[in-house]
DNA sequence: CATGAATGAGTGTTCATTCAT
DNA sequence: AATGAATGAACACTCATTCAT
């Protein structure tokens, strides 16, 4: 068994996730940590409620570098493949911050240190990886874009969107599913950086 | 001044949005309503907090009916123009229900049928709106789509995504802004309906 | 239909009786005049709540006067058939007593007048009347009793005891319901009072 | 000092006596345990202000049984000397259970339960009591009773009546007091059984 | 390190009462 | 005379936090 502390941050940080920080009892994380509830043997561990979830957050700094990691390793091959595997990567990674996207939602107004960590570590990083590609694919081409970074944002929160309304709304009955969305995204993808390139290298020729 | 009932509801969505459900006590609302707080003057009006909220909620579907009606009036001239004005009517639109938005987004896993209402009345409805509009601009040029649904939620999404994120951050600095992320959209979607239409229009055989 | 203030009391004296004082509101008692509930409107017509309440108790007076007429009327013929008639008599006006003995029962200790009120009017009158009744049965036979007074307490007390649980728990299933408790009641103040007037006799000649 | 969930029973078992179950208010009772008031200490002992009551009520089963055992003991000599003690016991344990006799009548309405456990365990077991007692008196002098249930139901609802009185009333002033009153008592008695017997006695014939 | 008890501030809600209409 | 709105004090109950053991 892990030790109380980590059983405590994990507790919390699913709680909340579900509840919210205010629905979140120090009882009910108490409880699912393993403590006798209500007793206030989480205080050995925290001074306060909202010390147990500055540490759910800072937890996560972890994660991230994970991801930083993972991202050197995208394949280069048939364009169409590497943008699939990007969609499917940028969806699944989203989706492994889904108890953090939602204590975000929840709790980011009174926490407001809490929002920019996560905008800047997910966010902020997935637009300039974006950019960085697109800029990278039409270098290979030997073109430049005129907003790679409109584009960017463009190709990320599309699918930050689509994690975002499946995270509040769960899979919609009837709707579009991951596989028929990301063939979607691919195509636009496609398009969009194909007519980028084309638009801006005869002008810059 | 207009009568208590609206100010209740008017002063409660703002607060919830802000605070959450839990976040809000009734002795706020009262207070924000002009009532004096922790009087119990709201329950002359409602029966319980809930009800309030539910109130909330319920005010959104005359926003809705509203939509349908503008968006029946788009010009259909210059594409690109058209999807312009597609793409900040679209973001204005989800900026007008922001604060419905955040209060889906606290509450919605306490309240699901307030979040299915939410999704049915304006996620559900956008791609709904989107798909045709690709199909129609398809017929125009007498081609059919593969999976219009899909593409519908991709340019929808998009926008979502962009709006979901200022929401939950604010404004980036030095980020990109809607004039510039609506350019890049444009872009996106000229780029995937004509590629669409070309793929499976007779005349690329 | 009777005027507002006569159903106010009549509404108070039965909701009070089920509810108590506490339990029922000034609304509940609105509602049960036929006025519209929380609208105050009883403040028309009663200085407060405890207004009601003592209006409730006053109204009490004109009851008891009916009773004292009655009790004249007491036929004198076979003893039996008249300690039946006497048994039966007190039974039926202990219950239509109900709903004020049940004010008393849940109300007496705030409203001490209104238990005094009772004591005299009910229960001392019952006394009297049964040690006078004692009396004279002695005075028929020619002699004297000791203690009149407790062999009337001892007549009516049972009685009392009788009909109170009755109220309490109502009838007890399979218990001894009225026909025999009269029966054992009409048989034991026979036997009492021959006996009082055998003992006391002899000394007495 | 008795632990505190014994002193929160004793305090509320007092309170809501004297002032009823909802004249009662957590605070006070908090308060009259030696809690401090409102606070909500008393939730550490008790799920609920109901639980309390019930708590209350469940501590009267000991009582009950004390009371069996005691009667097994009663003596059998003389037989008014018997009578006497008997009257005396039945009224000294219907004063014991003053309080929670004073909670029934005001709260039995409300908590059905309550007045049915306090019928089965006092009342019930009063009338079958006299009712044996009636029955092994006839079986001494070899006889058989009609109804031994009524004239049983008769000795107990007179110490009944008796004794409600002077709980809801207090003592009559220039009343009969409770020596006179058990010595009419005794008197009735003797005189009702040995009517029966001899009414019923196959000797009488 | 963990617990049970305690505390005081706070929550949603009810209610007697007042007042303008 | 009656109503609907408003008020402030109460109530049952919850909770974050502290402390002795």
């Amino acid at each position: 068994m892990p030790p109380t502390r980590e059983r405590i941050v994990a507790a919390a940080r699913q709680l909340i996730a579900q509840r919210g920080y205010r629905g979140t009892s120090v009882g009910d994380i108490e409880a699912a940590a393993g403590l006798s509830p209500r007793s206030g043997a989480l205080y050995k561990h925290f001074p306060s409620k909202r010390a147990v979830l500055e540490a759910v957050m800072a937890q996560h700094a972890d994660v991230v570098d994970e991801m930083r990691a993972q991202i050197a390793v995208l394949p280069l091959g048939d364009l169409r493949a590497e943008l699939t595997l990007i969609a499917r990567w940028g969806i699944a990674e989203l989706r492994r911050e889904h108890e953090l996207t939602r204590i975000v939602m929840k709790e980011g107004d009174h926490f407001p240190e809490l929002a920019a960590t996560f905008r800047e570590a997910i966010v902020d990083r997935g637009h300039r990886l974006a950019a960085e590609w697109v800029e990278s694919f039409a270098a290979r081409h030997g073109a430049r874009v005129h907003d790679p970074a409109a584009a960017g944002a463009l190709l990320t929160d599309s699918l930050v969107g689509f994690t975002l309304q499946e995270l509040l709304f769960g899979p919609a009955p009837g709707g579009v599913d991951e596989d028929r969305f990301v063939a979607a995204w691919v195509e636009g993808a496609l398009a969009l950086v194909e007519r980028l390139v084309e638009q801006r290298s005869p002008a810059h020729a």
